[in-house]
DNA sequence: CCTGCATTCTGCAACGATGTAGCAGAGAGG
DNA sequence: CCTCTCTGCTACATCGTTGCAGAATGCAGG
């Protein structure tokens, strides 16, 4: 039914083989021969069958993207624009939903999602370093996302964690502000985003001489609501604060909610900071200062490394560590 | 390299064609086969390779989905569900992003994402009922989602957009708002998502025998700063009103965020309502009253849909046309 | 004992492309 | 004049699977 190689080849009057050295670019056409190819797929409409090419040539110009749930707004933004970038160079993105489960990885990383594509973005949530070395021996390239592993084995594109929470905080303390509850983490946290957000604040406090005070830390899920409960547990536990820095924007909306419903003026009597700076963040009221940890530039590298590798254009035998730039922006909840 | 069905053959002591017969459950073979072929299948860990499937059955077990910008929360929430509802029947989902562009939505209707799927979900922006029968003939099934297209050639999966605006209006009407403004939509829409959901908000005003007002329908672009910016073109155009419906709920949180920072209390001076139920909108300050789609259930069937067209369960001569069921979310900003 | 049918399994061709080998002719070098 | 290399093309095998045709067996019916 649909047009192949073959039939151009006879309509050109060449060799199927002919046909395939002109579509491969190959150096030894004569131009006339290249034109008439050329001529027959036009008039006959032919498209390459990518299912048989990639059968051939092992070759499938996608890649898989592991992330756990499209419908966060950080990931569907990041998966946005990681399309983008890989659609520059002519590659597809297949998405597949972990949901954050340990299964749901492990076969992300061994099982058919591999198999159709030529290398992986992953952003690992609950796999540690040696399961995905375990899982991941001898097969396709693989670049890691986000701050769950930090390994030198892998290839790995990430924020400065450190440096923008550090950053956000400094901003906090030249405000005047003194006492600055932390949402989204447990005060012992050392790896991950939390543990090295957190890392970033405690830095800032120690420029300034301010002591850690480990009741202004409060665990939360990374979600709205639980930047709204956190608020809630912080105020009925007593704990005085003139600051929140929500680990991600989510947190801080979430606690910007909590404290505008309990009559606390924002940033009057507490300053709100987030972190991501997602589209939102600009339309809350009042608008919210926060990072933005230079995703563009993260969906750039990763692709262009996972590319890199595929091609072998980048052969470093170890793992390359990337990290983009990020920038503070500063709006009306914490002037 | 990898093992393929000859090996799984030679090491189970049966032709090639036996593993294959086992693998796609043909009817007659011993038990005693079947279970040599899964042992050998087991020991050697084989896979089948999908690409070979697909180029020998012509069938990939992948639906395409043309969406404009993933990075649009609702978008992603419900490509998100898409492919969790395509997952639960062992298909998946390859995403392609239009920009709502004509050329790219051609491109996705005729390229090379329809030759990598068996079938298509589409939410059209740009392209007409008759571009889409033009691009479409004669190949793989269409499903199309969304309120642009409406045309009984097509299968489609809509929400009920009329019935959930004049349900949205008279709960506003209700609660004795009597001048309710709409963001989103110029008077004279007819068709696509403003359109209907313009004539919900007109079938509620004539119910209860109150005059269609052009002037407190605002165009916009769908956007929170296309809310605030119509919030503020009706304020300083002078009109008075009590109310305000966004036709979505990134209008309807842009407006109230414009209006608090105009100091209009929400919902005392001015109720306000949504469209879509994201999930912001129960964390907004106040909380956004909205109505809720049904966007599970527009996932699960046109999906259902799609895959039944695969299939060939569906023989419906013409389009199947499906509507989802809406819910009414009343919150703060619209008690 | 033969025929017919259901059951169980096998072998070959084919899906549509690319890789490898090789052939013929032109020009260069000895 | 004979080899040797480069150019431009063709033929054939191959990637890993499934569709089709058919072989071999057992069993029932006449």
């Amino acid at each position: 039914m649909a047009v192949t190689m073959n039939d151009v080849a006879r309509a050109a009057g060449v060799s199927l083989k002919t046909v395939s050295n002109v579509l491969n670019n190959y150096e030894f056409i004569r131009p006339a021969t290249r034109q008439k190819v050329l001529d027959a797929i036009a008039e006959l409409g032919y498209e390459a069958n990518l299912t048989a090419r990639s059968l051939r040539s092992g070759k499938s110009r996608m890649l898989g993207l592991v992330v756990s749930d499209l419908s966060v707004p950080y990931y569907a933004e990041l998966a946005s624009k990681l399309m983008s970038a890989a659609a520059a160079r002519d590659y597809r993105v297949l998405v597949e939903q972990s949901a954050a489960t340990r299964a749901n990885e492990l076969a992300a990383l061994q099982g058919s999602l591999s198999q159709l594509t030529d290398g992986l973005l992953f952003i690992p949530l609950v796999l540690d370093a040696d399961a995905v070395a375990a899982a991941r021996r001898g097969t396709k390239p693989l670049v890691m996302l986000g701050e769950h592993i930090d390994d030198p084995r892998f290839d790995q594109v990430t924020m400065k964690n450190v440096g923008a929470a550090r950053a956000v905080t400094a901003h906090l303390l030249a405000g005047g502000r003194r006492r600055i509850a932390v949402i989204g983490a447990s005060p012992g946290d050392r790896v991950g985003s939390s543990g090295l957000r957190l890392a970033g604040y405690r830095e800032a406090l120690a420029e300034e001489g301010i002591d850690f005070d480990p009741a202004l830390t409060v665990p939360a899920e990374w979600r709205r609501d639980g930047g709204a409960s956190a608020v809630a547990r912080l105020l009925e536990g007593g704990q005085p604060f003139d600051a929140v820095f929500g680990l991600n924007d989510a947190l801080a909306l979430g606690a910007m909610h909590e404290l505008l419903l309990r009559g606390i003026r924002v940033p009057g009597d507490a300053a709100v900071a987030g972190f991501d700076d997602i589209d939102e963040a600009r339309f809350s009221s009042p608008s919210l200062t926060t990072v933005a940890p230079g995703m563009n530039e993260i969906a750039e590298r990763s692709v262009q490394l996972l590319i890199d590798r595929i091609e072998g254009t980048e052969k470093a035998a170890g793992g390359v560590h990337a990290e983009a730039e990020f920038e503070l922006r500063i709006r009306a909840s914490a002037p």
